[in-house]
RNA sequence: CGGGGUAUAGCGCAGUUGGUAGCGUGCCACGUUCGGGACGUGGAGGCCGUGGGUUCGAGUCCCGCUACCCCGACCA
């Protein structure tokens, strides 16, 4: 098994590094745990909110905008939902610094400038976007409300892991307002089923979905729904959760609607998002050795051409004589670079490309010229063949199609073979230590057993999968009778 | 907030019994190279985290402080 990239782990830092860094540690202590994405980094991430975006608007959805900062009195509405976050809110309590009368050039809170009611920096924006749904509904002719906003969210987490667990992170939210309860969990789960269909065919990583167990549920839902992925290094991760939030916030907040009978009801919510997690989740999904293997289809740089010459002269015959692929390739809407950089050479150009996952590379050089030929590589294999330069325009698609499908096949039979199924405890316990990986398991359904396994073992219940197939059994911890297998696993 | 560790060049590190700082890499210049992270020569770059103390002399020994990292507690 390739080596699984984890963040913040040593032996990684150095490639790692060429994707992101984070905060400057000696100068800005105070955002230890946020993040600086350098722009290759970026690239992907961009990459992924476009074909998210899509995905949304083709599925009615539009984009919003709300404000970063929420009065706590909105903050505390929903009670279970301020509970739940208020003990990672970064809070803003004044609004005016002014020199410092002890110590020349320094700068201290203006006293005077304090904040009537404090800020909380949003953590998630239900209760300022409920708030503010409160003025567009008064009828079921307003509804279904179908917003989704992009936005950075600040949780200030005790440990933080890059990627991961970021003090300040970016995300879509969306939040959704319907006349019915069925509407509003018809969108939970439709908006579950986008998320997969995104996990599994753009960054070709099988997710399993599921709802969270009472303990795991979103502060302030009735019903949390999530994707779990599994990493290389045999933990979960939850890559993305849509939850049916009951008339919760719709009661905190009053907001109410006229039907069609005239009668006043509580409008019925969703919210759902996924964040810059997702680049963790690519990377700790298909890595290897080499560096990152990112999926053809959310590659920022999908083939790169490196020439190899000797001088300026070669250089241009070269150039010329690729021209004619970029032009096909591009008219196909792939993305090409052609690295004519004259500052590093060949050798070390592959393994820079290696390092940050282009898909493809070719490789042409003067001798390739004279047979007619160019050297393609797959990221993937790390395999190179030798094929005609005028069957490469037709040759390239295809390739970065099995490529993608080459990946998902592989992540799906990864988690196939580390997904599985026990009936003792102690045979739990042994699996998680000896392979890691997801375990279906019996639970007897309750609050306490689930604590105590997560107590002993760290493992938690990523999720009680959808459609899972009923059966009879035992809990594993407790022996008590359960009807259905859930999901564990150890998770980041 | 507990337990452990670290702090020396942009990055990664070494630095012996205390004697005034070095290696790798990266950076700059020139030349030779260019089909898997090239090589040669020359060069720039450090108040050794910070404040005290011991000493003729401290990166090194002692005390304080600070910051960061790892493990835990926490984690829609």
């Amino acid at each position: 098994m390739s080596k699984v990239i984890t963040p913040q782990k040593e032996d990684y830092s150095k490639w790692y590094n060429d994707i992101v860094v984070e905060a400057d540690l000696a100068d800005h202590s105070a955002v230890r745990g946020c993040m600086v994405i350098k722009p290759s980094g970026y690239a992907i991430w961009e990459k992924m909110q476009q074909t998210l975006d899509r995905m949304f608007k083709e599925t009615g959805h539009v984009n919003a905008y709300f404000p970063i900062f929420i009065p706590k009195s909105l903050f505390e509405a929903e009670e279970k939902n301020a509970e739940g976050f208020a003990k990672e809110c970064a809070v803003v309590t004044h609004y005016r610094l002014k020199s410092d009368p002890m110590n020349k050039g320094k700068l201290i809170v203006d006293p005077e400038a304090r904040l009537e009611e404090e800020l909380i920096v949003r953590p998630t924006s239900e209760a300022i976007i409920w708030n503010t749904y409160r003025g567009w509904i008064q009828s079921y002719r307003d509804l279904p409300i179908l917003v989704n906003q992009w936005a950075n969210v600040v949780r200030w987490e005790m440990r933080t892991r890059l990627f991961l667990r970021t003090a300040e992170f970016l995300w879509q939210e969306g939040h959704t307002a319907h006349a019915t309860r069925e509407d509003a969990i018809q969108e939970t789960e439709k908006m579950l089923d986008l998320y997969a269909d995104f996990a599994e065919n753009w960054l070709a990583m099988p997710v399993i979905k599921g709802i969270k167990t009472p303990n795991e549920r979103f502060a302030g839902a009735e019903e949390t729904y999530c994707i779990e992925a599994l990493m290389q290094d045999g933990k979960a991760l939850q890559a993305g959760t849509s939850h049916f939030l009951g008339q919760n916030f719709a009661k905190a907040f009053d907001v109410k609607f006229a039907a069609k009978d005239g009668k006043l009801d509580f409008v019925w919510a969703t919210s759902w998002g996924v964040s810059t997690r997702l680049m963790g989740a690519l990377i700790m999904s298909h890595s290897d050795d080499k560096g990152l293997v990112i999926p053809p289809k959310l590659a920022p740089t999908q083939v790169v051409i490196v020439p190899i010459y000797k001088s300026p002269e070669g250089l241009e015959k070269i150039r010329k004589s690729v021209e004619p692929l970029m032009t096909i390739l591009r008219g196909k809407q792939l993305s090409v670079k052609f690295d004519d950089r004259d500052n590093q050479r060949p050798g070390w150009k592959f393994a820079e490309y290696e390092l940050k996952g282009v898909p493809l590379r070719i490789a042409i050089g003067e001798r390739d010229l004279e047979n007619g030929t160019c050297e393609i590589a797959r990221r993937d294999l790390l395999s190179k063949e030798t094929v005609n330069l005028s069957d490469a325009a037709n040759m390239i698609p295809d390739l970065l199609e099995t490529m993608q499908n080459t990946l998902l096949a592989k992540a799906k039979e990864r988690m196939q073979n580390m997904t599985y199924r026990c009936d003792t405890y102690d045979e739990f316990k042994r699996l998680l230590d000896e392979k890691g990986g997801f375990i279906l398991a019996h639970w007897d359904g309750t609050a306490e057993t689930e604590e105590k396994i997560k107590e002993e073992t760290k493992a938690t219940i990523r999720c009680i999968p959808l459609n899972n197939t009923l059966e009879q059994g035992q809990c594993i911890y407790s022996g008590k009778p359960s009807t259905q297998r859930v999901l564990f696993a150890r998770a980041y």
